[in-house]
DNA sequence: TAAAAAAGTTAGTACATCCTAACTTGCTTT
DNA sequence: AAAGCAAGTTAGGATGTACTAACTTTTTTA
């Protein structure tokens, strides 16, 4: 049997998509990451990670994280669908701008319904990728996630597309976006300085210097997207 | 100092909402009738009610029920404004069917921030009335609010056309759809069977019969609308 | 490898919300 | 006006989620 679909709540939705955005970055899913990706403290963690446990959407080791189990894995690429449709349809239907739309498809992503989202997706014409440039996971579940270089990678010389960035911090997108830095954008590295020094890269013909910090938030493919 | 805004809940949204409704029915907001609008146990009610009224929201007196505040109020028209733009949003640019909309928009209006909703009705070009005839609140907290006679006050031989009806109940919509009354249809009330029985109406040259229970749910204005 | 630091957990508390059961108040009816 | 019933309230308990403080385990560092 299947088990009822038990209805999680919004923060168990939450949970399940920080602890699939850290594994996704390749880390384990430690308490203290996940705490700090919601912004709470490590102690609420420990338990609500041990509820999901019981619901069968992680696997738990004490002091050693959590880790999504398939259903887990499930219930978070659906929320991270939901969201990118959201971000879709606002920037591209109702005008919102790029660095504006994280937090308002935050909240609706726990209020959308199944329907309402496929609507929108349709209505957008099914995109793949959201105005980030982040990928939308498919109805079914499946996403092409592919960990990507950070503009922080290139080496001196090298020319990249940028294919996304984080959406989470409006500041640095609207810096981003004056920069000329968005998702399609062809750059090219052109100078390091040392010690992690600022990073002098061309956008088109116009050349910018960004800090470490940023450029280790924008993530390229090679030449064409 | 006009006070913290201090955000709601989810639930006292829904409690101030229901007791709008309510009085604008021209009730008392009785704990019975609030928790039974809610599906909640009258005990729960109770609670709740002294917590917002401690915030200002209603006016409370012991084992006489409650009564909005102009605060209240403001709340509560707000969140009716967000509904009925949301439903209007979602027939009009997601082609949902006007019976599908209650449960959808009741989840969205707790999540939608003022500048969606505001773009929405902009986009709509700013719409008076939802899909079910209802009249949108502005966003100044006004709205055009009048007690209508249901279609079940109709006197035999007298005209009317329909204003609005319950949104709440979808299998009523749908059978209403069927019987072409909807908001803006013309009628005629041709025959009341007596003791309280079923009436026979006619819509453009069709004539039905429905009972007592449907009529009192339709509100109908009198000849133009 | 032992001490220190970092990470994680438990214990105890709080709040919002709901419930049921038992009691109280107020209205209605005889 | 007393009794009975309906409506409302309080008491006590459950759940989900968060917090801080104190303790434990693991990892790092010296």
């Amino acid at each position: 049997m299947a088990s009822a679909p038990a209805a999680l709540t919004r923060q168990a939705e939450d949970y399940l998509k920080a602890i699939y955005e850290i594994e996704r970055d390749g880390e384990v899913a430690a308490t203290t990451a996940i705490a700090e990706r919601l912004g709470i403290a490590p102690a609420s963690v420990s338990g609500m990670v041990r509820r999901l446990g019981g619901q069968g959407l992680v696997k738990v080791e004490r002091y050693q994280g959590a880790r999504l189990t398939a259903k887990g894995r499930r219930v978070a690429l659906q929320m991270i669908r939901r969201h990118r449709i959201l971000e879709s349809y606002l920037v591209s239907r109702l005008s919102f701008e790029w660095d504006g739309v994280h937090d308002e498809a935050e909240r609706l992503e726990h209020a959308a319904s199944p329907a309402l989202i496929e609507r929108m997706a349709a209505a957008l014409g099914h995109p793949e990728v959201d105005p980030h440039g982040a990928p939308i996971p498919r109805p079914d579940g499946t996403v092409d996630d592919a960990r990507l270089r950070s503009l922080n990678d290139l080496a001196v010389g090298e020319r990249a597309t940028v294919a996304r960035m984080s959406d989470r911090d409006p500041a640095l997108l609207r810096y981003l976006a004056e920069l000329g830095i968005r998702p399609g954008a062809d750059l090219r590295m052109v100078d390091r300085a040392p010690f992690d020094g600022p990073l002098t890269v061309a956008v088109g013909r116009v050349r910018h210097v960004v800090g470490v910090g940023v450029a280790s938030r924008v993530y390229v493919g090679d030449g064409r997207r």
